[in-house]
Parts: C-alpha cells; structure tokens; sequence
DNA sequence: CCGGACCCTGACCGACCGGTCAACGAAGGG
DNA sequence: CCCTTCGTTGACCGGTCGGTCAGGGTCCGG
C-alpha cells in the first residue's frame, strides 16, 4: 500500500473499493513510469502486494485497467477545467483560468496524467480509447471556443484558431517531461506564465 | 526493401552498408508507431524481409538499433540547426530560424524524430542514452542562448529564459502527436507561424 | 582447388508475458 | 449448523520475448 498517488474519483464506470483504487493508483504509477508494454501484471500485483489473480478478480483484463486510468482521469480533467471557468469574465482570463487549472490538475493527479498523455496516442486498433477521444475532443474544442470568443471580443487578433489551441495545448502536455513535483514553480504558476508569453509575446 | 523512410547519415559510430541503413530506417519506423517495447526483432526482421539472426550479426542487441537511431538522429539535428541558423543576423530571426529548421528536420526524418522524442524519457537506468543527451542538453542550450541574446539586444523582454525556452521546444516537440505529413501545412511553416504567434503574442 | 571472410539462415534456449483455474478461508444470513 | 458469497491464492497454460548457436552459401585471393 504504503506511497500511492491519488487518483480522480470517477464514481461510475466500475466499482471503487479501496483496493481497487489502490491497483489504479499504483497501475498509473507504473504505466506513467515504465510504459504499458513495459509494465507487466506481475510488476502490478507485486507493487500492491498482492496476488496477480486477485488484479484479474477485479479487472477482466490489463486494458481494462489502463482504460479506467485514461478514461477516467480525462473525463475528470475536462469536467474539472469547465469547473474552473470564471462565467463571465473576460475571454483571455477565462484562457488563463483554463491553463491554471490544466496546470492543477496536472499537479494533483501526476501519474494518471502522464499514463493518459503518454501512452497508445497512435494506437490503430485503439483499444478502449474511443469514449476517451470524445472528452479529449471535448478539451481541445473547449480551448478553441474560448479563443474564438477573445478573437470575437476583440481581446485577440485574428489568427490561425485551430494552431493557437495547439500551442497552448504544447505547453501544458510537454510539462509532464521536464516538470518535477515539490521543484520549481508549481504546476499552475508555470501554465500561468506560459500563458502571459504567449498572450503578450516575448517581444519586448 | 521497399517504402523505406530516410535516415539522417550519420557516418562515424558504426558501418553503413545500405543493409544497417534498412535495418535502421525500419526499425526507427516501428519504434515510432508502436514503440520500443511494442516492437519485436521479429517484427524488425519481417519487416526488413531478412531473418532474425541477421539482425545480431549487425548489431550487438534491440538497445544498439535503438540507441543508433536515436543519438544519430539527435546529434544530426543539432548540427543542421546549427548550420541553418543565419550568421550575424537579428536574434529574433536567428529563433524563428531555429524553430523552421527543426520543423524541416522533423518532417525529413520523421521517424528517426519520433522514435528519438517518445521513448526511453525517463529510463532510469539511461541505458546507451547518455551521448545522447549531451546532444539534447546542446539543443536547448541554443535556443536559451539565442533568446538571452534576443533580449540583450532588446528585441524580447527580459523573462524567465529556460521557462521561454521550453515553450518554445514543447511547441515544436508536441507537433509529431498531430502534425500529418502531405496533410495541412508543412511543417516549416508551422514552425513559423508557432514563431509569429510566440514572439508577437495573441494579444491584438 | 583450397580456405577464410562475410552474409545469412532455421532451430533452439530460458525467461517472461497475459490470462485461467480450482480451491481456500473468513464472514454472514438462514 | 450449513450454505453462499467474496476476496484471495499458487500452480499452471500456450505463446512470445530477446538472444544464441552451428552451420550453409558465396565470393575472392592464393
């Protein structure tokens, strides 16, 4: 038991006894480490201290697993982003609102994060990945309607809308690569300055 | 044989008889669709229409195709960017023509890239990887060095330089997860236009 | 004709993979 | 008391993994 990390909720979609949210845990851990082709049942059960029949007791099988991990922390990002949106404000603020939290959420749910991030993003038989395509689509609408909205308010200058989501969208997925917890700045005060360069420019 | 993809040339660190040539084109291939550990020297051989065997009459083990790859392609990036970068010229240009040559360099070896940029980033046993490194330490050393330029010569604020740096490098890094080649635009004028956003800023 | 040197092969190895199965022990309701 | 349910286990399965090995073919210099 011992280290785990913390995993979203995600109340529906399976049960969430303690022991299986310490086998997602302790699988995002591994799979955000080693890889999910470098990180066998074995490996899992032994990091749980448990048995690997008891993983197949509680998860039909190794994607089942990893489907709940991605699916899971997805859904949870996206609803936890729009959670975040101050109604209202002006749109580059609710931009910023959207790294901060994007930053937050990277902080707070690492491991689950980076299994999501990094794993199958080119999968062709894309396993159990679809219901997660869908709120990843989600999220990267999310971002382009909110500067389609600061373009519309006058607040940003006509542009290539499709890219710029994509740049702001950069920033934050590539942190998981250089970023250290409990080192440097915090998670959200990177995305917040990320935001500030690229709203304003590094033009002097 | 058949539809192989381009390998930087990469003379000195071991022979390049156009068979090591297939080996290693191929091989960047499959790490670069289905990863490191997803890729079987089987695999390897059936693709390269040659037995397993001969692929260890070649090379010592799977990490020397690997690590040939990946530093040969590192280090060849490093010093095309170098060469591309013009001399004496602005240091904002000196940027934006660092980012377009890598996006040049990105859309020629495509997979060598893509291999080198998503495997092995947190093995903590390193294994043939160190050189490597070097190489990358040197790439984004550049990128910090031309922005310190860019700001003593009062063309960008002065800011958090390795922050500035990293987004700069998560912008260009993050583009093989959506960039399709002969698809949208090339990747060059991503590159630049990634530029215009950055520097200028969204701002109106 | 001989004998290396160099490409190249199929058969084989032990280890490990994901997954299955029969059964055990404790808990709890009748 | 028994019976069912549920969390749990070790032994076991076929298949694939990275890697080895003895040797076949072919070409070339002597």
């Amino acid at each position: 038991m011992a280290e785990m990390q913390a995993m979203p909720p995600e109340v529906e979609g399976g049960e969430t006894t303690e022991r299986v949210l310490q086998i997602l845990s302790t699988s995002a851990r591994l799979f955000a480490t080693t890889g999910y082709d470098g990180t066998s049942m074995r490996d899992i059960a032994l990091a749980c201290g448990i048995s690997k029949s008891l993983l197949y007791h509680h998860f039909a099988d190794k994607d089942e697993i990893f489907a709940r991990i991605t699916l899971g922390s997805t859904r949870e990002l996206v609803q936890f982003v729009e959670s975040r949106l101050p109604e209202g404000a002006a749109p580059s603020l609710r931009i910023r609102a959207f790294m901060a939290a994007t930053g937050e959420y990277f902080q707070r749910y690492r491991w689950a994060w980076i299994a999501s991030t990094t794993a199958f993003w080119n999968d062709p038989q894309q396993r159990r990945q679809t219901e997660r395509m869908l709120w990843r689509d989600r999220y990267e609408g999310l971002i382009r309607r909110l500067i389609e909205e600061a373009i519309a308010a006058g607040e940003i200058r006509p542009l290539d809308v499709p890219l710029a989501g994509r740049l702001v969208l950069s920033a934050l997925n590539w942190m998981h690569r250089w970023h250290k917890p409990d080192q440097g700045m915090p998670a959200p005060e990177v995305a917040e300055a990320y935001f500030d360069m690229i709203f304003h420019g590094l033009k002097r």
